[in-house]
DNA sequence: ACTATTACGATATGGATGTACCATCAAGGT
DNA sequence: ACCTTGATGGTACATCCATATCGTAATAGT
């Protein structure tokens, strides 16, 4: 057999390419020839990897997600049982929020192709909706965990409160609306409606 | 002088050809041909009346972005002085969910545009922050005029929270994460959350 | 050493796209 | 009746894109 060459790492290598592209001009600038110039390789190897444009756009977004959701089950696991509710809550939106380069380019591949599955091209949309879905559950355990206020509770709405207002709010991040102090200040607050302002649920500020 | 033609009708013919183009496939799916092709006129014309692709598209923008302010104000004045804060603020962000086709249509429109502007392309990115503040402008007053709950309210950062809670409750529908029903339930929800739930400051149910 | 097979470069091709240009038509004032 | 001018159709053209095809280098097993 002659050389060999790991797949993955090459597969790899054009996904991130492309993700560079998407954030530098939209999807309109993914070509074979724009991406083949970004990862520094032939157009030629990117037809070899995969075959036509539909695929490697479909391995970049399943790639982002692969990524986005591994760091957030990193963080989930590395939340120690004696973590309050809020305090779980809290770590895992912040964890959601483009905070940081990688994160916000995650964010922006991701809008990008939410926006393509709306408008009807051929990308995907049930597969989408999963993560979300999988948040919001999340998000009603730990509620139902804190036994937040009075009677009046609804976990499942208050999760799905915040999960369209953290989606918001990274959207508003990328638009340049939120900068990452306002937002992560606004996450506090978001948290401060949804489990009353108990202090004792609370740490102590951090300055 | 020849036959005269109301270019304000012409133009509005092509910039809503222009819409449904990219409700139908993305800024991808827009060209000259594509366009000229739903609004049934000939590719000359959109030459003739805009004279590049990117005027068509700057021009369908600013038209949504006019169309969707002009609503909104119209609901913003038809609200009596006698309406609650609560029924102002439920009214005027009741108007931004894409609710029915019209609104959907500019809702999806504006995604696309937001995202491309998102992803350094030549569209707009500052025009597109000024609604979205005025939006927090008017929130922060109607929630001070409110006068809601304890002493810990925060209008500004409650309206803000507002704010990109509806925005993202809007990216939810058109995702297919939100029904309308539960878009308007939720935001009854929000505002519970952010207004307390005392009931004088709302109207009984409608069923 | 030979060869089969993997990895890759180069280039062709057919179609679409943005834009420029030429020609024509229609009507309103003379 | 005619001509000027605005409104449009048709089409040419250079560019770019996705994909296909042919060819070649490199190496692992024999």
């Amino acid at each position: 057999m002659p050389r060999l060459v790991d797949h993955q790492v090459r597969r790899r290598q054009i996904t991130s390419a492309v993700r560079r592209v998407i954030v530098e001009g939209g999807l309109e600038a993914v070509t074979f020839q724009s991406v083949a110039a970004e990862a520094g390789i032939s157009v030629r190897l990117i037809q070899y990897y995969f075959g036509t444009k539909r695929e490697f756009l479909l391995a970049t977004h399943r790639s982002v997600m692969e990524d986005a959701g591994a760091r957030f089950m990193k963080r989930w696991a590395a939340l120690g049982d004696d973590a309050t509710p809020r305090e779980a809550i809290s770590a895992l939106l912040n964890e959601l929020l483009p905070l940081d380069d990688p994160r916000r380019e995650e964010a922006i591949v991701l809008g990008v192709f939410n926006m393509a599955a709306i408008t009807g091209q051929g990308i995907t949309s049930e597969e989408t909706l999963a993560a979300p879905r999988a948040l919001v559950s999340i998000l009603a355990d730990q509620l139902r965990r804190a036994q937040y206020p009075e009677a009046s509770a609804d976990p499942d709405l208050d999760a799905e409160l915040v999960t369209v207002a953290v989606g918001g709010l990274a959207q508003g991040m990328l638009a340049g609306f939120a900068t990452a102090q306002s937002a992560v200040d606004l996450v506090d607050h978001l948290l401060d409606r949804v489990l009353g302002t108990n202090d004792d649920h609370r740490k102590p500020p951090l300055r």
